[in-house]
DNA sequence: CAATGATGCTGTCAGAGCAC
DNA sequence: GTGCTCTGACAGCATCATTG
């Protein structure tokens, strides 16, 4: 026997609300209590159990077990409203690593906000590698991040900038270039502490490719989950860092930053990406991001 | 095919029952 | 007594089977 729709919407105010009294005034659209209490009695037969206890109001095992069913879709029923109408256009649902939400997207969505004066944004720190993920499932709108050559099926790739890849070192490091840290290895295998990101990131896998066009051998000895934190650690002199030179952005003063040479060493691409067409609000955050990258990219 | 009546569901109003 | 809940009587409406 299936339950009844309209007594299920009803138990949802009444255990919303801890009664039936309160939930008859604090409804949406006007009704008696009387009705309240004989639709709930009606959905209490026919589940045959009691669901809430009156006075003092509290939910049963089983009415905590339903409330939990019913309340993510009548809680939002107001929202999906307003989608379907189109009131949500000032929404924008964005995905970006940590250090781009922090350092970039501020100035970016200042400007976006003088466009759209409602607009309403939720901003998500993502992994690079999860990412497209998050697009497919409609979880963002729109992601500022690391593009590959190929990006999954359905995904629109728009290029901001390149960033070359740099290696970090302490302030005080004996060397200046790439191929001093080279000249000081056995062989192919340098064995100077490394620290980068996880070898599943752009990144890593860029820096490794030059390695290898190099026929050099350099194996992380520290792994760090954002770029933030590969600053910190070649600072404190856990070793040599590889990350990417972001134009405009100064390097602390404890850190030196070291060109490798773009022929092997090929730059990072970030640039947005969305699913599908975006909407005026979503449009213009790119338009306003390439205008952002530009500026940057002129800053260096 | 249209009109009719039975039935079921949900609503209101008035008032009773009950706990504090 | 007060406030909350339930019950009973009755009305409006939709559906469905029956009837002419």
């Amino acid at each position: 026997m299936s339950l009844n729709v309209h007594h299920l919407e009803l138990f949802y105010f009444v255990a919303k609300f801890e009664g039936i009294t309160e939930a008859v005034r604090k409804m949406p659209y006007g009704i008696q209590q009387p009705a309240v209490s004989g639709q709930i009695s009606q959905l209490e037969k026919s589940l045959g159990l009691k669901l809430f206890h009156r006075r003092p109001f509290a939910l049963t095992p089983a009415g905590e077990e339903l409330y939990d069913y019913v309340y993510p879709f009548f809680s939002q029923l107001d929202q999906v409203g307003g989608r379907l109408r189109g009131e949500e256009t000032q929404h924008l649902r964005l995905a970006a690593s940590a250090a781009v939400l922090r350092n970039h997207l501020p100035q970016v969505l200042q400007a976006v906000r003088s466009d759209f004066p409602d607009l309403r944004l939720t901003l998500r720190e993502v992994k690079s590698t999860e990412i497209e993920a998050a697009l497919q499932k409609q979880e963002a709108d729109v992601a500022v991040t690391i593009l590959h050559r190929k990006t999954a099926p359905g995904l629109t790739s728009i290029k901001l900038l390149e960033l070359p890849q740099v290696l970090l070192v302490p302030k005080n490091a004996p060397i200046t270039k790439f191929r001093e840290v080279v000249a000081k290895a056995e062989g192919p295998l340098i064995s100077q502490p490394l620290i980068t990101l996880p070898p599943n990131e752009q990144l890593s896998l860029l820096f490794q490719a030059g390695l290898k066009k190099r026929d050099l051998q350099w194996d992380p000895s520290m792994e760090v989950s954002e770029v933030g934190l590969i600053e910190r650690y070649v600072s404190d002199g856990f070793g040599y860092g590889i990350t990417l030179n972001i134009p405009g952005i100064a390097w602390p003063k404890t850190v030196r930053a070291i060109r490798l040479p773009a022929a092997d060493f090929a730059p990072v691409v970030v640039g947005v990406l969305h699913m599908g067409n975006l909407k005026a609000v979503g449009n213009r955050f790119v338009k306003v991001a390439q205008a952002y990258a530009k500026e940057l990219m002129k800053a260096a």
